[in-house]
Order: structure tokens, then C-alpha cells, then sequence
DNA sequence: TTCCATGTTGATAACGTTCTCTCCCATCAG
DNA sequence: CTGATGGGAGAGAACGTTATCAACATGGAA
């Protein structure tokens, strides 16, 4: 066993300012009323003995542990980092602590990393919560007292603050740019899991909003909008997924897709892994890009720049997601009681140079 | 306030079930021995109050909290994104949790952290110490009974297990490699703060090692010893650092060396971001990698085969490092009182494209 | 039957804080 | 001189567990 030293507590250094506990403790803790005198020799006894207060036991007592519970895909995803940074940061600022959770987009990591952050007593939860998170079970979470914040997704009918984008609009005008640079036969790399992907294959993509909180969701239904204003049929076949969020998945999707006896001129992965799958492909397929290709981007990574081309991308906020999360969370915590608010932060389309004019035919 | 609802507790389940309190927490904490008739009413009667452990008064009396501190530069940064990643999933297995803190390389905010952390009671320590961490301060929280591990970097004469690459080893091999393709004016993009950078600055790069635990100063020792062996005089003027970690910096050292009157034919950037921003610097410079400028850059990140031409790195085992760390801790925290340890694992030399013969001259 | 070992149980003491309450005493207005 | 006021101090409870210890069954061996 780690033979922790003797570390002293409460009573020790009362003893060694000769002061009561009671004294001793409200002039280290700072609360209650003590004698200048008394706070002077308390602050000395503490400094020889090297006390140093346990939080464990101040949690104990106070109910609150001053820890955030932070449930997340993936922590080495880019857009997951940035995330964590910003709630880091505000954390810091807010004197919270930030504990972590990889579910790896699995409801059952999800589910066990919410439960026990509940039984460590966190003073509230930022989730991003997996497609198939009911919303069942974060209800009970929240109603037993643990506040809850939803960061990039949301569940529908769940009564909890949320902190993202507008995926759809940020879609849409995505699309309006290929659009407007000529392009009609735009194909989307997305990672929607397999077992949803049916719901995307609706003749004229119709209802995929509806696909549970899903960020995928939200923005294919945002690219659909944008080609249906535009007087342009969305096509079935344009929309494809290589099964997850990984960088092969895009490739394979992509190869897909550029072997349809229509190839799109236009492609939007929607999220960061998944442009640099595409752009693998594109450079696989011994293509070009913009010639043969154009391609925009979710996401605007450390690379985005550096790569050839540089890549035109819808950039997110994304510590400021995660700041903005934190507060929220904080203010629940404080008690509001404010009815849930869903916020959005603005996006940027960020052009650079991975769009050109379609190329024309033969 | 939160009016958190009445949270059942162990009295609770056991006025519930029928039993004494103390049977009842034996009961659902599994220790001491309970019969099975019990065991059955008590678990019965926590399922119906919906009882969950508190885990922080089990951690009071315990004296163990199940949580890891660990102490980096940046969580944005890739490498340290993996690294956390690592750990956390070995952390997952071991029933341990992760509590995270970014020090951005700056030594009071590191202290801080450690010192919260050890207020917090954490059960060890992972560390990535900034350049200026002085090994007395470690010590201290290592003999009051909080183990600590270092990942990444070294502290000299700090009795503490390490885990992280034989950088020397590592930036030798690269350098041989680059000298391999016939390369002999061969430049370093480092990192390293401006305050130390000076001693980088003497005759022959002499000494450089001697940095305190700096992975820079480690790695362009092993480039120094390269350049030696193959009969090549060091030159300081080819070792050159923006200042920072930042990309911008690495953009701006890279113009300096490429600035000079006998330019590099290779570049050796010492980490991933470095990496980019030799890159970024090369492409607006007007010149083309590999045929103006070789590059050999140090950690395989996501973007290094998307890239054009895809970068030729040296790869470390970054998650396995931080999971070794881990276990390190693990084996600490349970007491172990064998001498520091440092372990090193093995890095690979990734070759792509980015390596190629040096340009003949005018 | 007696005795000891073993398994089960309950009462109660920790753990190190913060919180509640009471008491003391000095001050000051009437 | 009296009574109200309030700052300062101390004793002890409380938080929800685990740890300790004694008490009590039960059963097999002597």
C-alpha cells in the first residue's frame, strides 16, 4: 500500500493555532465571521504544517464536486478536441474541473460513462449523445437532479439545453456556393451508420430531417433544400456513406460515387475525416481537384489550408460551442430554470481554393 | 437552487429491505459476507428506490477517488488528443477516470493544475511537464504520496517513471535518411520558446541535449550526431524556431531558413504542426516539396498521406504511450516502490513522398 | 453434550469537511 | 444601570459511505 504521509487536516493545524476546529476551519475556508488575530495564526499554523483543504470531503458536505462530466465520440477527432479545449478554458475560468468520456459512438459506453459521472455527483453533464440515445433516459438523468447540456446534436423531445450550429442553413449555403459555381450534380460523403442509412434512401431524400437529432440528418436535408430551390431534383444515389466516420468510409464512398455513370462535378463530406477521405479518393482516382472535382468541406481543421488545394470549408466555432455549453450548463447548475434553449453560432464559409467550374462534359 | 430530489441512500435501502445498515451497504458494496436471502431483499429494494452509490463518500473514507489527473500543453493539439485518448481507454478498463487540465506550456498554469489535482485527491498523476518545471516541485507531491508519471518529456533527476519515444534516436534516423537521398544541407524547424532558444546557439549545436527534458533539445541532438557521423559540421544558422508551436511560427522559421544564402535542400520539422507550417511556408515560397525542398516530419497525424506530396514522418505509438503511462500509474498507485522506470517505445520511419533527391545546384 | 470454527448480523466509529446552534462579551442607546 | 445588538468563538451534528468489533447463530468434531 502507498504509505501517503501523514497529511494534516482541520483539527492539526487548530491544534497548532491554538483556536477550536470551528475557528480554524471558517478562517481556511473563508466563510463565517473570525478575529483578524485568529485568521493570522490559523494561516500560519496552516502554512507550517503544509495543510492543504480535501476536496473530497468539502464535496461531501457541500454536494457539489465543482466537476463537469463531458461525454463525447472521440476525443482525437478534431472537432471533439476543439470542443473540449473550449470547456476547458470556461471551466477553468468557472473553477469547474472537466472529467471525460470516449463512447466511440456506442449506447452502451454512453449509457455506462453517464452513470457513473451520476454516481461521482458531477454538478451537470455536456453529452453529445449518440444517434440512438433515447430520450427516455437522459429525461430521468435530468429530472433526478444532474443538469444536462446537448453539444453539435440535439434529441428531439428532450427538454435540455443545446449548443451547435444550424446544420441545416450551414448546409444549404454550402450548397448554394457549388451551386452557383456552376455545379448540378452535387454527391454528399456522409457517415451515417449503416443501419440509419435506409431513411436517407426516401425517393427526393424526403424526411431525412426527421433522422433522430442527427447532425448527417440536418445537413443532408439542408443540401436537399438548397438543390430543390434551385429547381434541381435531389437524386437517391448522390447521397452515400461508407458506413462511419472514418477515413476509409469516405474513400469508399467517394469511389462510389464517382463511379456512377453520372459522376457528381461537386462533392461535400460533412465532416472533417471525411473531406480528407474524399480528397484521398479524388487523388486515388488520379483526379483533380477542382478540375475534375470541386469539394467543400465541414469543419475547418489545422490542414485545411496547407493541403492542395487549399480546401473551401463551412468552419464552425467549435470552442466557442464548447465555451457557450459550459455556461449554459453553469447557469443550470446555479438553478435557472429557464425553459430549454437550443443555440446556434454562426458559421463561416471559409473559400479557398478546392472550388472551381464544373467540367465540361466529354 | 437545484431542489435535487431526495437521493436514496444505503439507511434508505436498508429500512426498504428490512436489514441493518451495515448489511445493506455490504450487501451493494459486495465486501464483508451477507447471505444470499439478503443480498436478494436488499438488491430488490435498491432497484425500487432507484438507490445509486455515492461515490464521493466512498472516495472520503476510502481514501481512493478513481480519477487521474493529467496535466498537457494543449488538448487541441493531435498528439496530446491521442495521447489522452490512450490513457483514457486504458483508464476505462481499470475503472479509473479522467480528469483533464491544458497548461498552453506555461508553468503557473501548470502548478495550479497539480496542485487542485492534489486537493482533489487524485489517485496519481500523468504529466506532461513544460520546459521550466523544476524537478523539487514534483518531488514534493511524489513523496506526500501522489505518484506521478511523465509522458512525453523528462525531468532530470526526478524519481518518477517516464513513457515516450528515444527521441535522440528518433531525429537521428531521420536525419540519416534524409542524408541516405544525398541531402547534406539539412535544416531544423524547432519549437522551442525564445528563452531557451539561445542555447541552441552554440558552436557545433554543443550541449543542446543538456535542455532540460526538452524533446527538441533531444531530437536535435540526434540530428547533430547524424550530421557529425556522416563528416557534416552542424550549423546553427540551419536550427531556427518561430518562437512557438504554432503554425505560424514554424511558417516563419521556415522563411528564415529558406532565406539564407545556402538554403537548406531539406527540412526536419519537429512535430506535426511544425510540419504543416514548413509546408504552408514551402507553397507560398513558390517552391515544390520534393523537388526544391525535402521534408521529414516527426508524428503521423490524420492529414500526413492526404496531403500533397504525402509527408514522409517519423510515426510514434502515441496512444500506446499514453496507455502505458497509464499502467504505470496503475502499478504506482498500488503501491509499487520499484526504482523510475523510463520507458521508450519504438518509432517507425514512415516513408511517402515528400523525400527526394536535393536539388542540383544552379 | 461441549467446544471451536465459521458465517451472518448489527451497532457504532471513523473519514474531514461545512453547518447549526449556543454562549460569551463588548458596545451602545435609552 | 439596563437591555438590545452583534461579532467572535466553540461544541457538536451532519454528509453517506466503509471499517471495526462484538454478538449471535449454526454445524461439525471431540
Amino acid at each position: 500500500m502507498t504509505a501517503r504521509r501523514e497529511i494534516p487536516t482541520i483539527p492539526d493545524v487548530a491544534r497548532e493555532a491554538g483556536v477550536s476546529m470551528a475557528t480554524a476551519a471558517r478562517a481556511l475556508g473563508g466563510y463565517g465571521s473570525v478575529s483578524a488575530a485568529a485568521k493570522e495564526r490559523v494561516a500560519q499554523a496552516a502554512k507550517t504544517l503544509g495543510y492543504r483543504p480535501n476536496v473530497v470531503a468539502r464535496s461531501m458536505i457541500t454536494g457539489r464536486t465543482n466537476a463537469i462530466g463531458v461525454v463525447l465520440a472521440d476525443i482525437e477527432n478534431a472537432f471533439f478536441s476543439s470542443a473540449v479545449r473550449g470547456i476547458a478554458d470556461a471551466a477553468r475560468a468557472a473553477g469547474q474541473h472537466v472529467i471525460l468520456a470516449n463512447t466511440d459512438e456506442d449506447i452502451e459506453k454512453e449509457h455506462a460513462a453517464i452513470r457513473v459521472f451520476v454516481e461521482r455527483r458531477v454538478d451537470g453533464l455536456i453529452v453529445c449523445p449518440t444517434d440512438g440515445t433515447d430520450r427516455t433516459y437522459l429525461r430521468g438523468i435530468i429530472e433526478q437532479g444532474t443538469p444536462v447540456v446537448l453539444l453539435d446534436r440535439r434529441i428531439r423531445g428532450l427538454r435540455a439545453d443545446s449548443v451547435g450550429i444550424d446544420n441545416h442553413r450551414a448546409a444549404y449555403e454550402a450548397t448554394r456556393y457549388l451551386l452557383a459555381a456552376g455545379h448540378e450534380r452535387i454527391g454528399v460523403v456522409t457517415g451515417t451508420a449503416s443501419d440509419v442509412e435506409a431513411a436517407l434512401h426516401r425517393p427526393g431524400l424526403v424526411g431525412v430531417e426527421n433522422l433522430v437529432g442527427m447532425t448527417g440528418g440536418e445537413r443532408t436535408a439542408g443540401y436537399r433544400d438548397a438543390l430543390l430551390q434551385a429547381g434541381i431534383e435531389p437524386r437517391v444515389d448522390y447521397v452515400v456513406s461508407g458506413g462511419g466516420y472514418r477515413r476509409e468510409d469516405a474513400v469508399a464512398a467517394t469511389k462510389e460515387l464517382m463511379a456512377l455513370e453520372e459522376p457528381p462535378t461537386a462533392i461535400l463530406p460533412l465532416d472533417s475525416i471525411l473531406s480528407l477521405g474524399v480528397l484521398q479518393a479524388v487523388r486515388e482516382l488520379g483526379l483533380r481537384c477542382p478540375r475534375d472535382v470541386s469539394v467543400v468541406g465541414f469543419d475547418d481543421a489545422e490542414w485545411t489550408e496547407t493541403v492542395t488545394p487549399p480546401l473551401t470549408v463551412v468552419a464552425q466555432p467549435v470552442q466557442e460551442i464548447g465555451a457557450r455549453a459550459l455556461q449554459r450548463l453553469l447557469s443550470r447548475i446555479d438553478g435557472s430554470r429557464q425553459r430549454p434553449v437550443h443555440e446556434t453560432l454562426e458559421t463561416t464559409l471559409v473559400e479557398r481554393e478546392s472550388v472551381g467550374p464544373p467540367l465540361s462534359e466529354g
